[in-house]
DNA sequence: GGGCTTTGTTATAGACGATTACAATTCCCG
DNA sequence: CGGGAATTGTAATCGTCTATAACAAAGCCC
């Protein structure tokens, strides 16, 4: 099949700072600035919580959605992760040469490939999930639960 | 002096789905899941709003910067955008080969460069924040002017 | 004046994603 | 049921964005 693992360290990532005595003119007024911003934020915490292991955003919530979704295939992978096929099969390449996720063959379509989760790829998740929630949660501490839940569902909204 | 433009088209993306019928797991529960979602659906905004235009966030916000902030220099924009000063030479390079922002010397240091928009670059910045702005608000709309601002006030409290 | 820092620049490399084309398989409709 | 259309994974290639490192010129500071 002569697959190809891409190399892979996460990149390391220069923070945004606010830039005192600068005008921001409408950039504060706007949505998408503001989210932006906040989710920088939220990745710092991220990149805190899993340091030492070559994880990336994407990376996580693909680790994710197989474990909560065992024969997840590809494609499917691809747009929950919003990339093309293409980057969905080099992503799973790489979680296979790393011994996470196994391709199984599927009874139903000989096309696709079920992804699930290998036992080390199983205790990798859950080690991941417990510290990124920890972390999360710590950085979101600056808001009261309420204005938490409140975030979230204004988010949701936003999403939809 | 030899500077070098990047050819430049921004790239066309893949929106990030929600497949029914999939498990998410943690990933509802994150903040920082949450907020990226939102962050793409807002960002959708900006792409159809400089359809058309080679523009892409960490353009328009160097560009408005710079109307803004007449005379900034290479580094301060790097920290502004949270990129390395390299990527904001590339990114000036392009600006000025546009036409749309010129280098002037500084008669206070003599290293660095003052950035300033041309009266092109000028009428381009108004016309991209108009479309941008209303843009922005329309995609916004879903929620109320309260929930519009609440969400504003928290995202900043979380980006701090 | 001489070391250290800052600014812009150049060169290089890497991560990530899109696009295109292809083969195998499945679907669908006439 | 048979054949064209669609789907899946794969491969190859390209473009964009970013970092890093090294350098020269200019400024800072003691």
């Amino acid at each position: 099949m002569n697959r190809r693992a891409a190399p892979y360290r996460p990149r390391a990532l220069t923070p945004i700072r606010r830039v005192a005595g600068l005008e921001y003119d409408v950039l504060d007024d706007l949505l998408g600035y503001s989210l932006r911003r906040a989710q920088v934020a939220m990745f710092m915490a991220f990149h805190e919580a899993t340091r030492g292991m070559a994880i990336t955003p994407p990376r996580f919530t693909a680790l994710v959605m197989i474990g909560a979704n065992p024969g997840l295939s590809q494609t499917v992978l691809g747009n929950v992760l919003g990339i093309a096929r293409s980057g969905a099969m080099l992503l799973t390449n790489w979680f296979v040469a790393e011994g996470l996720v196994e391709r199984r063959h599927r009874p139903d379509d000989a096309r696709a490939w079920g992804l699930y989760l290998t036992t080390q790829g199983e205790a990798m998740v859950q080690r991941m999930k417990r510290r990124v929630v920890a972390f999360d949660r710590k950085r979101a501490a600056v808001l009261s639960t309420l204005e938490r839940r409140e975030l979230q569902r204004l988010l949701a909204k936003l999403a939809a």
